[in-house]
DNA sequence: TTGAAAGCGGTACCAC
DNA sequence: GTGGTACCGCTTTCAA
């Protein structure tokens, strides 16, 4: 059986006190008690119990990360680097995939305040702030990863998608663009309106004569892309179309195949965050790169602090997009257009 | 504050050895006196705490899931199965990436002991069974996931990776290819060589005159595949190339396409896993699926029996790999390869 | 400097 | 049926 530290206080003839003293650096212990005691630890191979610590008041050194599904390029690599920067500061973390639904959400939430997570980091787009602010009176640290940042003073760290949209836009209008099509995820999404803003800011700044569709379908998959995009294609005399994130993207390149045009001469594509699937794609897509293993670092880092501060972080971190040109975006030619 | 079980007792008039009943449903309890007990609880929306639950002997509901690296396709969706099941049961999951490190994958054994995990998931390449054992002595229950059936009888949840390998010679001897590379993950990992031995073996069967023709060289990344399928190529007269996953596979492709190959008609190139990347790049990839989600599933399943039973599962899950066949693989014209 | 003891929130044995 | 109470393993106050 794994010892105890009524184990490591009887082999050193000292009391549990003293024991727990030397674990956590506190209190005054004298120097040969100390060492003697911790003899016995290394001889033992001891290993303090994170949950009865966690019962008695400390931490549980573990972090809730509520994200709408792990197995989604985007999140897998936010979930890295989360799980890296914990790691690292002696934390671990807990998955919850909660696919977009309320009620998972909820069910998640109370699984970790029962676990006494010492923090919550929320990837997910619509968490009520409420929600957020029962938590912070059970003493768990929250932040806030990837959306809009909120009413309510909460850490968060998030990409500026609001610059992304437009940087997007600005691309489509400089390669003369002028019938642009827009495949966005919901917009009950802080994040989704935001690129939606800029990118219509950035048409009406460099090119107001342009025309954006948007369609009322949206989604998150590759198959959405697709459905959204052939809509698009086929209603409106569309040149380029931003997706709001690369599944959508392949979606929509997908949907020119079928359709018979060809990317980028007939159709332009440009998508949002510069996963793999960017790169492996064919044509490579044009995209707007999130440093999404960066965000999930920081996100984390900004949740250990909270925590080992005691405060909650209101820091709010906003990372720059940047535009990767590839090859699924192109001048337009109206030639082509006419032969439509 | 969260109500415990001292302020039910005490509200419903009666000992928190009683509310401990009705919440286990546990020991007699009169009918009137559960409902009264029940209104209290609903009342305060009293919800147990796992923590000390798990301290006072219970479960606590946690599984650890030591995998190399979740931001990779074919254990991202893995992980979808193992935390899709495991929440079903209510049970959450520790994500613990090891990156093929001895060192964090004892780091991270140690946490999820003193975390006093219920079970632990492992799908790294190559824990040593004393390990195994040790937690087993903790009464920690553990599954082996994706690799090969260890010598101690314990819970195992595979896919057939011999016949994998075997198919993907099958496919490619078919095809009338005799010259076949041969790109491998480091064959330190069971799985890798059982794919290698599945292959030698069709081929033997099937196509003796064949040559594979194995680097020194292995790995597990895009960039690897493209290393090694340059060498292979350069070195080699393949026409066909087997990659002993997705990844490495795609790297093949870009490989071809950096030295002017087309993919199939100058080299066929079949990879293993069937993840989205297979789907997605150019040409679409032939390869031996695996159920990957299936699997997490099932390991999860075989994990919580585990726990529940009180007795360490000792069944062995074996699924079967399937063969898909998209347009990176096609019949060897031996004419192409005279004109290299 | 050290130790006795009262928790933390549940569980479960044993007596009534 | 129900309640008293001794744990689970660690933390922390308070007194010595």
């Amino acid at each position: 059986m794994k010892p105890t530290i009524y184990d490591i206080a009887r082999l050193s003839g000292v009391s549990t006190a003293t024991v727990s003293h030397v674990l956590n650096n506190t209190g005054r212990v004298r120097a040969t008690t100390q060492e003697k005691v911790l003899r016995v630890i290394n001889e033992l191979e001891y290993q303090r119990d994170t949950t009865a610590s966690a019962l008695a008041g400390k931490n549980s050194y573990s972090i809730g990360f509520l994200v709408p599904d792990v197995n989604n390029l985007y999140f897998a690599e936010i979930l890295r680097g989360v799980e890296d920067e914990a790691f690292q500061c002696g934390y671990s973390i807990l998955i919850c995939n909660t696919d977009h639904d309320q009620e998972k959400e909820r069910t998640y939430l109370k699984m970790l305040r029962n676990k006494r997570m010492d923090g919550i980091i929320i990837a997910t787009g619509s968490t009520p702030s409420a929600v957020i602010e029962d938590l912070a009176r059970d003493n768990i640290h929250v932040t806030v990863l990837s959306r809009e940042i909120p009413d309510t003073s909460i850490a968060t760290v998030t990409v500026d998608n609001y610059l992304g949209g437009y940087m997007a836009a600005q691309h489509l209008a400089a390669l003369r663009h002028r019938h642009i099509g827009f495949i966005t995820e919901p917009l009950t999404i802080g994040s989704s309106r935001d690129r939606l803003r800029g990118f219509e800011t950035a048409l009406c700044d460099e090119a107001p004569q342009t025309r954006m569709y948007l369609s009322n379908d949206s989604g998150f998959g590759i198959q959405t892309g697709t459905r959204i995009a052939t809509e698009l294609i086929t209603k409106h005399p569309v040149s380029a179309i931003f997706a709001a994130n690369d599944q959508l993207a392949v979606g929509a390149i997908q949907a020119c195949r079928q359709l018979g045009k060809r990317v980028p001469e007939d159709i332009s594509i440009i998508g949002f965050d510069d996963t793999v699937l960017a790169k492996i794609v064919h044509p490579p897509l044009t995209t707007i790169a999130q440093p999404m293993y960066e965000l999930g670092k920081r996100a984390a880092s900004l949740t250990v602090t909270s925590i080992e501060t005691g405060r909650q972080a209101l820091e709010g971190v906003i990372l720059k997009p940047e535009l990767v040109v590839r090859e699924s975006t192109g001048m337009f030619e109206s030639e082509r257009t006419d032969a439509r």
